[in-house]
DNA sequence: CGTGTTATTGACCAACATCAAACTTAGTGG
DNA sequence: CCACTAAGTTTGATGTTGGTCAATAACACG
């Protein structure tokens, strides 16, 4: 099961949508962004799209699938880092720096549109109010990590993984890919273990708590939510990390248009 | 143990030198955050500065001292999700937001310039090549956060604490704030506890294991390093993602000014 | 000195990891 | 459409890391 169970989307379009959804653009921004240049590429699941510090020159759009960030730890065990869904850059800031500081997978099956530094850069110069908006962009990502941080450090597995699944119901349902009541989850329990820093036998002894609670209901690769309250309440889930919910850009914010 | 060892720092020269460390500032850049009209307060230990969601109107430069960020989990627990030095702005992105996710207390007696939003836009306005300057500092506390992640995610408690004194050490150095082996350590048990998800009892009992194997030797509230590479070993530290050893910005890069 | 805070220690316990085997599912080719 | 295979999930048994509780010791500060 991939993500493009919906009509499969263009790049621009996601790129253009994902970026109203972190602040305004005038339509001088928006024309800018549809102009830019970018190659897609395809991956089959557990492609390695990039490896940490080398150093690159395009940034990667996530158009259809799921990209993770994740970094090796000692060379044996893999830490994911956050998950990235179509119209994500996740290695944004690499055009600040010329490298990243983690490597890039694909999840599942995915398309990624990549795009020159050289274009972005050709992009700002032409219009410099988006650099408050890849600014933006790479605030709310933080905003996400550093509730991972929240997670991982203080909740227990029942939780964290609890957590997990509000967080992406939230974000999938942003972007259309998520039912009332029910969610594509084309991760395997390994996944999830390396995403939460859990055994994958105790995700899956989590995972069976969490049904036998009524709360959630796996059915195949899709997750139905028996009780949605319920499942927020187990998790301790606030969502106004994730931005969506967070004030709109102040008046006179984008000062440099 | 304050931090302010070294000669007591004016708010406009660690910002400025700080922001240097992130990337060139023109001239004029330099002098447009040298106006910046700021007001100092002084906090003591364990004094809350922000309370997460609260709206706010200004940027917070730490000056002297350190400062955390950390969410209140269930109400009960903390998680510190970073520690903040002399030159950092932990709620810059605030600027973006009007608000932050997390709440923010000073750790040890400290000194925190407060800047108006208004200036800042102000500022931003000025020049607008600022805004690729800030979002290259939130770029770089995203990858401390990550790097956060990975430790809290899958390392043990032994390498977590290794991990973290390594990278206090080389932050405290680039700031001028740590001698050659040894550096000033000004938290409680319980402290490191909540920055690294473990109890306080188990942070002892690691510290001392630590120093049994002739890695640390605790001081008070000094820090010394009893064997520098063996505590890197310990801790798996790799700095690069410290970004100060990341490439310096591309020559066409900052394009806006 | 006393008094409150922080560090240390010991005894015990729970959450989660590890290992290994059995079972299920999804592909694949005949 | 069925058999075969590889990948993923589930289960049980057992081990370890780190948590909890509670008491004591060491400091720090007025």
């Amino acid at each position: 099961m991939t993500m493009n169970d919906t009509a499969s989307w263009r790049p621009r379009e996601r790129f253009v949508s994902r970026l109203s959804t972190v602040g305004i653009l005038t339509s001088h921004e928006a024309s800018v962004l549809a102009e830019l240049p970018f190659r897609v590429h395809s991956a089959p699941a557990r492609r390695d799209l990039y490896i940490e510090h080398q150093r690159t020159d395009y940034c990667s759009l996530v158009v259809d699938g799921v990209v993770c960030r994740y970094k090796a730890v000692d060379g044996v065990e893999r830490q994911i880092l956050s998950l990235h869904l179509p119209g994500d850059v996740p290695d944004l800031d690499a055009l600040q720096f010329g490298a990243n500081d983690f490597s890039m997978s694909a999840m599942t099956p995915s398309r990624i549109a990549r795009i020159s530094h050289a274009a972005l850069r050709d992009a700002l110069a032409e219009a410099p109010g988006l650099n408050a908006l890849f600014w933006r962009m790479t605030a709310q990502d933080a905003a996400i990590t550093r509730e991972t941080v929240a997670s991982i450090g203080s909740r227990t597995a029942y939780e964290r993984v609890a957590h997990f699944f509000c967080e992406l119901y939230v974000r999938l349902q942003a972007l259309g890919l998520a039912d009332n009541g029910s969610m594509p989850l084309p991760l395997r329990q390994t996944d999830l273990a390396d995403l939460l820093g859990l055994s994958a036998v105790h995700i899956n002894r989590t995972i069976q708590q969490l049904r036998r609670d009524e709360i959630i209901a796996p059915r195949g690769k899709r997750l139905e939510f028996a009780s949605w309250p319920a499942l927020q309440k187990a998790a301790g889930f606030d969502p106004s990390y994730l931005a969506l919910a967070l004030p709109a850009p102040v008046e006179g914010m984008r000062a440099t248009n």
